[in-house]
Parts: C-alpha cells; structure tokens; sequence
DNA sequence: CTGAAAGCGCTTACAG
DNA sequence: CTGAAAGCGCTTACAG
C-alpha cells in the first residue's frame, strides 16, 4: 500500500467525473447543439440570444466543462496536429538551423491553436504512408530531404504539406533559403578583403539542395573573379584540412565551410596546429546559429532566416487546410544575409 | 486556375474514399468487432481461427485499410500522446541539455508507439488546466521547473507525471541528476590539480534545484578543504568577470560555470581580454552538450546523462499510464560525471 | 431561432 | 468461438 498522497486525497474529495456536453445542456435547459455551437462560437451562435449565450457560458464555466478533445477530433474531422516529419536521430533537428525553424512552426502554430507533433520516420518506408492514412495529422512539414516513398505518401493521401529546406521538381509548397545568394555574398566579401586562394571545404556530406547551390555559388563566384585555377571543393574533415594546411606549399588563405559544425571544428583543430584564424586563414560559414557568434573568434558566417522559414512553412500548410487543398502551392525563398565578425581578415602579406 | 499538378492527377484516378472497418468486415464476411481485434492483436484474438486471421489481415491490406486514429482515439479512450510542457521560449528547451533529454523522451515513447507533443505553456496560468482537461494527453513530463499552478492542475486531473530536473515536495515521479556529487567531482579535481583560490560562477539566474545543489557542493567542497575564505558566488555575467578579472590583485586560479553557456562565454571573454585558458584560469562547468568539446579549448565538464535522463522520465509516465496510477511515484537520481579536458590544468606557479 | 437526429469510426463488454 | 449492440462525446446539416 502505498502511502495516502495528494492525488489521492483530490481524488476522494472531488470523484465526480468529467462532465459532458450533456450534463451542460441538461443544466441550461437547452439542446447539445445549442452548447456546442455556443462554446466554440460557430457562426450558427450569432442566432442564439445572447442572455442564453452568457448563461451557456457560465453554467459549463461552473461545472468545470472542457469539450473531450477525443470526441472532438472525431466529430470535426481535425486533430488540430501537425506532424514534422524527420529522419532520426532527432538531436540533428533540434540544433542549429533547426532550433530556429522548429520555433518558427511552433510559434505560427500555435497561433492558430494548432500543435507540433515530432514523428521521427521509421526505418521502414511502407509504414510511412500508415503514418498519414490513419489522420492523425492535418498536414505535415518534412524537414530538409524529401524521400521519394514519402513523396509519393504525401502525394497520394492529399497530406497538407510544406517542405522545409529541402528541393524537389515535385509540386508542393516549399521554403527554401536564397543559399547562392549567401554564398555568393561571403565570396565578395572574401575578395573585398583581398583573397584569391578560397577553397571550399564541404567534408562529407549526402547531396542535397544546400550542397549544390552553396557550391555553385562559390564556383561561380571564383570564375567570375578569373581564379577557376584555385577552385577546390574538399571533402576531408575539419582535422585532416588543418593539418593538411600546415604541410601544403600553396596554402588557401580563406577557406568557406559548408556547415558552422566544421568551422567550428576547424577554429579548434587550427588552435591544435598553431594557426591563427583569421591571420593564417580567413573563416567563414554557413547558419548563424548558436553558437557560431560565441565561439573564438566569432564567426563571420551567411544567416538564414530560420525562424521565418519556419513561420512560412506553418502558414502553407495551414493556408492548404484552410483553403482544403485549392491553395496555391507556392514556395518561398528567403534571404540569406552575411554577417561579418572575426574569423575574417585580408590575407597576410606573402 | 492552377495547373495541372500531381495530386490533383492522383485524386482523379484514385478517388475512392478511405476504406472504413466496415468496408473491411463486409468484404470479410465476418464482423467489425472481429476485425477490430483481429488487427490490433487483442487478447480476443486468441480465439480466432488463425485462418479467419489470415484473411482478415489480407483483405484489410489488399484495401489498404488503416484504423482511423480519431476514431480510435474515442473509443479506445487513449491518445497515444504524452505532452511536454515546458515554458517558452522554445530554443532553450531544445537545446543543451534539453536536447539529450528530449531525444530520451522521444526514444522510449516511439518504442511504445507513443508520440510527443510540444505544449507550450501559455502565459495565462488559468488555461493551463485545460491542456490537461482536454483529453488530449495520456500523460505529461514537465521540464526543469514545476510551477505552482500547473502542479495543482496535474494533482488534480491526476494526469501522470514525471518531472525532469525539476524538484519538489509534491509527491510526484522525477528524475533529477546528481548535480551535487557533479560539482563535488570537479572540485576534488580543481584540488588535486592544487587550486585554492576557486570562484563559482553563477551569472543570473533564478533560484532553481541545480543551482542549489551546485552551489551547495562548491560551499561545502571549499569548507571541508579548509578554503572557506576564499568562497564566493559571483553573479555577475562572464565579460564582467572577465574584466574585473584583469585588474583583480587577488585573482583566482580556476572558476567553477554554472553553465556550458557561461563557460563558453567566459572562454570568449578571456580571449578577448588576452587571457590564457587554463594557463591563466582554469575553467569547468556543467553539461556535455554540444559545443563543450569542439571550443577552444575543450572545457572540462560534469555531464548530466541526459539522454537516460529523458528515457527514464518517459517510462515514468508509461508505468503510471500503464498500472493506472498504481505504480509507485518514484523518484530517480541519475549519476553524473566529471570529463576532463584541456580547460583545466594546475595553477601558474605564484 | 432552436432542437432532434444522424453520424464520425472505432473498441469493448456482453450475450449467445 | 463470433456477432450484435452499446458507447465513446462531440459536431453539423437539417427540419421545424
């Protein structure tokens, strides 16, 4: 037996159960859809007298009623839900960029009285489409990569959707950062300061939308300026480049890091090799997020409007519920933005 | 008119509605209770001719038939859904060690098909209970703080609960980390590397568990070495620390952060003041989460097992749910463990 | 302007 | 071993 405890002794003092709908109708003298319609302020209220609207109100006030969100769901054909779907391991979702995207939606969802519900995508593919057949959610925003079984999952159920950060021929709504843009603003600061030698390092990495259009803007940069000669686009880790760097004759004096992850990792591994970031080798990146400013020496890196991707990716989601579907499925691009802090110098004299 | 597109082209050739359990049962030949605990493998289902099964199963699939969550939410009286309630903003909850802590949570629900909800607490205490009174949730977890109003509204729905690094005399399950045996450790190594003179670094914050414990340790730790002169808990941030660090006459050799945020910024400061780390300070704090590894230098560290942390927390809430408020409301305490890096190193001789 | 009724699509005792 | 029925607690056309 376990020892009398506060939930108990609520639970002795105050059993009676939920009250219904039904007890609040039979309280007010008036029909379950007269309280329905009341509570939640259908259009059909504006026919029902006020002094019978503010006795609905203040009776279900009294006994303490809560529509059963259950029977809600079933009865409205809504969860009020909607699933951000992810490949696992989350910890990579919730972090960087995504903390910020991850708010966006909440906020935006939240607004609306909707709710974020995470659903890490199994190993298995056919179950993916279980996941959106058993209308548990509303609508779905899928976090940077689209796989193609989901695609057709999404597709094929009508699932409200949004597509963050990730790129497709597909026609669905999507939010996309303006990533050459970025890249293309960090390489004109580079040159600004005077650099020629720019390597890219973008370690190892899947393909995907940020990858080409980061690389693409750092290609096309180098050749507009004359120095195709010194693209190089390098998949080694952090570590590796920065011992490399030492031994090398032709040192690159700045260097472009696909993600803040491996400048970060390359600011520690210069310190273990005695460069000096930004005297040796200017630094830059890509996300601002934490904690890329406080870092030494803060990071000159390209912003993503993350939070507002984020924003964007509920509101088209919730734009298709609401329209059912016959929203225009357009995407968003935002601006990218480069900010400029320490890890960035004109190269040493040679 | 929008174009033509491909879900518009699938809804052409594919638009027969979903398959109900009754669609299933008629296509059987059997009832809708016998396909209802076909499918869910109830303990009911024993008593089906495993040929009966067989066919229902095949059939189900063959119309690819998937229970309506909403429905089943209704009857079966259970969401599948546990919240975690946590007050916003959201990217602090998201990140450090909320991050581990979230992914535990997150792990140990999927194993049980359940799902986590992000509920963010509005500001209105008052509507609180009804996140609770909704039905929407089977159970809740509560990180870091339990405020007053939301744990009279847990009590009193006897919703099941768990608190994750939150303490209170409420009889509620929580799982809380050994912060004082984690602050012990990292003082017995400041004093086996020979420093006395250690400051805690405690920056602003509101009185919570961890701080007490912490602070509790570092006290207590300086008493029993004889130290207790040199005790102090400074509130100040880590450039003011910084600074009046320079022009101190009495300086310390090592301080103790209540934070990986403050040690990181600490780290900044120093740099940015021409201090040296550990040469000039030694520096320790708390949690393992990234970036505490990757910064320059690697900071000494008490790691919290926050992933453990998480998963505990979630089968505390499963157990309750399971037993119905049976299961004893037990507290866990999860060890912690210093990690030495290259932030810490012995004092600079005098 | 209001109420009776159907319906949402399941699960779960219960009867046979 | 299997099925008919009640019930979960709402919302929403629809009739009056």
């Amino acid at each position: 037996m376990a020892a009398p405890e506060a939930s108990t002794f609520l639970s002795m003092i105050a059993p009676m159960k939920r009250p219904t709908i039904l007890d609040v109708a039979r309280a007010c003298g008036v029909a379950k859809s007269t309280v329905s319609v009341v509570l939640n302020q259908s259009p059909a209220a504006d026919r029902v007298p006020e002094e019978t609207r503010a006795r609905v109100r203040q009776i279900a006030d009294g006994l303490g009623y809560r529509a059963s969100w259950r029977a809600r769901v079933l009865a409205a054909k809504q969860t009020g839900m909607i699933g951000v779907l992810y490949t696992p391991p989350m910890p990579l979702i919730a972090r960087g960029n995504y903390e910020g995207i991850l708010s966006g939606i909440n906020e935006t969802l939240a607004a609306r009285d909707f709710h974020l519900v995470l659903m890490p995508l199994g190993d298995n593919p056919d179950e993916w489409r279980q996941l959106l057949t058993d209308q548990r959610i509303d609508g779905a925003i899928v976090l940077s990569r689209l796989l193609p079984k989901l695609a057709e999952a999404l597709i094929s159920t009508g699932t409200p959707t949004a597509l963050v950060n990730a790129d497709t021929d597909l026609h669905l709504p999507k939010v996309l950062a303006d990533e050459y843009d970025g890249c293309r603003q960090s390489m004109e600061h580079l040159f600004d300061l005077g650099h020629e030698r720019i390597v890219f390092l973008l370690g190892q990495q899947p393909p995907h939308y940020s990858v080409q259009q980061r690389i693409a803007a750092y290609r096309d940069s180098m050749e507009a300026k004359g120095l195709k000669r010194h693209i190089k686009v390098l998949e080694c880790d952090a570590t590796q480049f920065a011992s490399d760097f030492k031994q090398s004759s032709s040192r690159p004096t700045a260097v472009v890091c696909y993600t803040h992850y491996l400048a970060i990792k390359l600011l520690q591994a210069a310190w273990e090799n005695g460069l000096r970031v930004p005297n040796d080798l200017s630094v830059t990146c890509f996300s601002n997020a934490y904690p890329v400013e406080d870092v030494v020496p803060p990071l000159t890196t390209v912003a993503l409007a993350t939070v507002q991707m984020g924003r964007s990716a509920a509101e088209l989601v919730l734009e298709q519920i609401d329209t059912k579907g016959a929203a225009l499925k357009r995407g968003v691009t935002l601006k990218t933005q480069l900010i400029v802090r320490k890890s960035t110098a004109a190269p040493a004299a040679m």
